[in-house]
This record gives structure tokens, C-alpha cells and sequence, in this order.
DNA sequence: AGTAGTTTTTATCATTTGGTAAAAAATTGC
DNA sequence: GCAATTTTTTACCAAATGATAAAAACTACT
């Protein structure tokens, strides 16, 4: 709690009484490795902010699975299109870990945006950042090789590299994980 | 100027005094075919709507160019990024046709938002929209082949495929123009 | 330690895409 | 209409990645 709190600070601070507001209802929950945060179809109703563990946010098209993100600790996700439109998700999202996460409601977030205009400040720099490090892996993807993207993973993603499996990370990379073998392999 | 209007109430309608501010403070400005909106290094100051026209926005590397988007008429966009943190843009945006824009500045919406909690919610709409886009712009890109890709875009963007060289097209799809030759005669 | 299950690596061949070069077609300016 | 320029296509070979299969390495459980 202390850390979403420290998180909420740095990223957009709230007034005393958003702030308050905001943490009456805040809920936190346990998943096992393997558990669903949220599947395909379901209507995303939360924001996660991870306190403990990893998640992947996936979907799979012809028996492949591709990943659009993982949830690292201390950091705020969500599946954006389903939480934002309020319609079915096209993405499943699931534990790595045993994984605790402080969850904040959609209704919760759309109240307080409308009550305190430093709540919409919050959503908004949210969404903007999210829209930023979503250009950013767009131009990534396009103008570097597989062998490229991983190196690049690697070096920004050192924390926890040992916690993701490699066909994991392949499926992160948009490659197969035989490729990514072999990529691993060449150094 | 009705256009934009039409835009905003669509989007995320505003209050009479905003928008009134608002459009006392547009400007509107004419590009010739190749101009320049915005050079890599430059802070991205506003926001386009584009009136006429058509624009993409690009970097180059090794060489190769490659196409984040295209700006296309009546559609509101921006270099992300360097507009919202007011940092030296990673992108060009040139004009490629004759364009005409209607300019909203930063400061402008800044303030606009900061006075406004309507003006705050439009633009974390705007944020949304944008990062949702984006998430699906990488599904895409992952999950889908070369051939997919371009057969995707001819769906969704017929109005201006005719107004796209094949060289931009293959910019835009991460391809070379060799290759996107290629696919089109193997149809 | 041994078995079962999972993860990673290796191998082989097919397909896709890139790099380079050049020809062909279309567009522009005079 | 013709020359110059730009855009698109074609061709050939190289490199990267995919598909499939199987071996090897690692993990968890008893």
C-alpha cells in the first residue's frame, strides 16, 4: 500500500481528499502462478498496480501466443482499450508468480475523475504515458531485428529476465522461441 | 474551422467557455508538398488537426525510413511524445500534399486544461484513443505477416491508398518497396 | 536417485524478407 | 511530344525467421 501510495506521489499527486477518497477504495488481491487476472471477452474493470509478482497480458492467434506486456512490480497497468471503453478485452491477462495486486475499480477512477480534476490529471498523464512506450515498441519492432530487440530487452529489462521464461519472451519478441534460442546461441 | 468544431463536440464536447477560448487561439497555416510541420530536435508545440490534406510522420535509420503515421483529413494528431513532455521530437512530420492545419498550441491546451476540467477530460480521451490505437497498431504488427499487413491497410485505408506512394506504404508496414512490390504481384 | 513434466537447445528444410541492381512504367516540366 | 525525374516492378542471391521434429537440460515430486 505504502507503494502505490509512493507511486501516486511521484506519477500525479492527488489532493488530500481525492487522495483519501482514492485509498478507501482501493482493493488488494492474491493470484497463484497461473491464475487469470482477466480473460479474453471479459470486461476489464480494473487498473493493477503490482505490488508483488508478474503477469503477462497475452492473446494467441493460431496457436501462438503473443504478449503485449508484462506487469512488473510497483508499476500501473491495464488492459487500456477494455478499461477505457468499458468492452470486452482482447487480451488475457495472467500470473507468472504468485502475485499480489492493489486494484483500483473503472467506477471508482470515472467518479473521482469527474468529482476532482486532478484525478482526470492522473488518468491523463497515464494514458499519455502509455501511448508513449507504445510508440516507442512500435518504432523498436519495425527498425530492429529480432537479434536487436532482444539485446535492447535485455539491457532495459536485466530485473527480471531471470523470472521470464524464454518462450515467454520469445512470444514478447513477436519470434518463436526456437529462433530466439538460436539468436542466444550465436553470441 | 466547422470541421474541427464538429470534431470536438464529437469527441468530448467541451463547455461554452472553453471552447471559446479554445478557438480564439487557433491558428491555421498552409504547407506545400514537402514541407516541413516538425524536424527531429524540435519540441512538438501543438497539436495538428488536419483540415486538408495528408501528412506522415517518420524517422529515418541506417537509411531506411520508417512511418509512424499517416495524418489523414479531418483526424487530430500529434508528435506524442515530444508534445507531452515538451522534449525534442524523435519524429519528422512533412506534408505530402498541399496541407492545411488547424494548430492548437501547447500552452493553449495547458492552460486549458489546468482552467478546465473539461478540456483536462477531452485530452485524456485523446490519450486513450491514441494508446489504444497503438496497442493494436502492435498486435498487428506481430501477429500478422507482411502480406496480412498490407491486405489490412488497403481494407481500413482506402479513402487515401490512391494518395500513397508505394515506397511510404512500405515505410509504414516496415517492409522495403521491393517487397511490397513483390506481394502486390503475387495477388 | 528416478520418473514425469517442463524448458531450452539443436537440426533440417521451407518461406519470407532484405540488399543490390537494373529495367519498365508513370509523372513532370519544358 | 520529349527529356528528365520519380515511382514501380522484376530478378537474383543472401540472411533471417518459421515449421517441424527430436534431443538435451533442467525442475519438481516422491
Amino acid at each position: 500500500m505504502a507503494d502505490f501510495l509512493h507511486f501516486c506521489n511521484q506519477f500525479s499527486p492527488l489532493n488530500q481528499e481525492a487522495m483519501e477518497e482514492l485509498f478507501e477504495n482501493l482493493k488488494i488481491k492474491h493470484f497463484q502462478k497461473g491464475d487469470y487476472l482477466l480473460k479474453i471477452g471479459e470486461v476489464c474493470k480494473h487498473l493493477y498496480f503490482i505490488n508483488e509478482g508478474l503477469t503477462k497480458t497475452f492473446f494467441i492467434k493460431d496457436d501462438k501466443e503473443f504478449i503485449n506486456v508484462f506487469g512488473i512490480e510497483n508499476r500501473l497497468f491495464t488492459v487500456f482499450e477494455s478499461y477505457v471503453t468499458q468492452t470486452p478485452s482482447n487480451f488475457n491477462v495472467i500470473a507468472l508468480e504468485p502475485t499480489t495486486i492493489t486494484l483500483i475499480s473503472y467506477s471508482e477512477m470515472d467518479k473521482l475523475c469527474k468529482k476532482h480534476h486532478g484525478a482526470e490529471t492522473f488518468f491523463r498523464k497515464l494514458a499519455s504515458l502509455a501511448a508513449t512506450k507504445m510508440t516507442r515498441r512500435i518504432s523498436e519492432i519495425l527498425e530492429e531485428n529480432a537479434t536487436e530487440r532482444y539485446n535492447l530487452f535485455v539491457k532495459e529489462n536485466n530485473q527480471i529476465l531471470q523470472r521470464i521464461n524464454l518462450g515467454d519472451l520469445a512470444s514478447y519478441l513477436g519470434i518463436t522461441q526456437q529462433s530466439l534460442s538460436r539468436i542466444r546461441a550465436k553470441k
